[in-house]
DNA sequence: GAGTGGTCTAGACCACTAT
DNA sequence: TAGTGGTCTAGACCACTCC
């Protein structure tokens, strides 16, 4: 028993899983079925699974039971070029299109407003990365993205007030946000920096997404650039980990990561 | 008791830590002190402890105790364009950089190679991604990296043996490889692409990685691209999560997603 | 109403660290 | 040797789903 009894069962279903001995979609034993075929308590079994859902390899649901395979594929989100063969939803870098990329998959896609979208003072971290004065006004949006009844992420987002500001006003449909900026104020986008951390979820964000204490999210803090060196977005974006690859692909311009300090 | 008494008592332990009322780098109680603090039992306050951890608010050490804040700061790895005033450490798209950008950072950088660096058949998916046939030779590299005894992240390289092999021979010391590559063969390295994902670590990521069952890790397959339209590197990598920071930087050429199909 | 996962309890033993 | 976190046990009650 060197790593433990939960990692021995957790072993074991992973290798059950893994040669298809149980096919995906499949419902586990129960928890205390488990536990008494692997002569163990239910606590431990329920560590087991925790570890298998951890990795991406089960589901599970209260009063339903636990199922082989992640609930669904993970989406591709790809950034900057083309990726050719692949499903794709590159909606990631594209404002108001979560819908029709959801849509493209054959999925039920929803969008969930958790505020109504309002004008509201900037904090520090806002002001500083729109690059205007704390206090100002800002247009924010804070939504939650759900496709098939299952939560993919929160998307908590800011504008400067006064290029987005008549949107409190006027609907602009499913018309990508970009589209718009670029119909009404002749500015255009042109390139966005992200930051991604990979964490566990918060409280507030594990109720939100529905997800389960140990099931790890993806933060991104997004800006974005636009032709008048100007940024036009800086969102907080909560995704959940199990339903996403995040794609790059970049250009490496030299190998010589010395810089001016 | 909305939440459960587990989340009461990692939100009562949030507070005292945002509010500095424990400072960072402080020792908590005991989990036993805790429980019988909050007249509850021990098991509970683990719960609560782990769900801290996943956040990334403290580290646990067995036989120690547990300690706010996290172990280091996040290191930063950019990618693609210039990140100008930030500390960063470029050193994911430049290999062989590793203990150059740790130094710089004022750590203590170590390399441990799992295998000796060998000459290896490709299976079915490096034999795809560096575009050989299934069967042909590669170079394989697997190793640890490590900075102030703390383990970093595992990388697990390939590369092909016609351009790569006599390195089973000679050494290059800490010479990037693919400046190496461009000296010695004349071919430059132009691109690469990655695909992200985030998940709990497998039994062997953790014993590797010194991680505990709870804490995410973000697994990295990245291919690397030359201007002779040649892969010279597939790489699969696992980091800890809790230690990285990605930032990407990416145009945005257009606001519409479709594509044809 | 039977069965499910989610949560909690009040113990226990272990390997390891610090003194 | 006393204290720590890591693991495990054998129960328990709850809210919920499915039949």
């Amino acid at each position: 028993m060197e790593l433990g009894k939960a990692e021995d069962i957790a072993q074991s279903l992973r290798q059950k899983i893994m040669s298809e001995e149980i096919q995906s979609g499949t419902r586990l034993n129960s928890e205390r079925d488990i536990a008494e075929e692997y002569h163990t308590s239910r606590m431990t079994v329920r560590r087991a699974l925790e570890i298998l859902e951890g990795e991406g390899l089960i589901t599970r649901h209260p009063s339903r039971g636990s199922f082989v395979g992640g609930t669904r594929e993970r989406i591709l989100v790809d950034k900057g070029r083309e990726i050719s063969n692949a499903v794709t939803a590159s909606e990631l870098r594209l404002s108001g299109s979560f819908i029709k990329d959801m849509e493209r998959l054959g999925r039920k896609p929803q969008v969930q407003f958790l505020e109504q979208p309002s004008l509201v003072a900037a904090d520090t971290q806002i002001a500083e990365q729109l690059k205007i004065k704390e206090g100002d006004l800002v247009f924010k949006r804070y939504r939650l993205q759900i496709a098939d009844n299952l939560p993919y992420r929160l998307i908590e987002s800011y504008y400067p007030s006064d290029l987005f500001g008549e949107l409190l006003t006027i609907n602009i449909g499913d018309k990508p946000l970009f589209q718009w900026l670029q119909e009404r104020h002749k500015i255009k986008v042109t390139h966005a920096k992200e930051n991604l951390i990979a964490r566990l979820a918060t409280p507030s964000e594990r109720q939100l997404l529905k997800i389960s204490p140990s099931a790890p999210i993806v933060a991104v803090d997004r800006t974005v650039q636009t032709n008048v060196n100007r940024p036009v977005e800086f969102a907080h974006i909560i995704a959940v980990a199990a339903l996403y690859i995040f794609t790059y692909d970049y250009d490496i311009t030299e190998w010589n990561g010395e810089k001016k300090a």
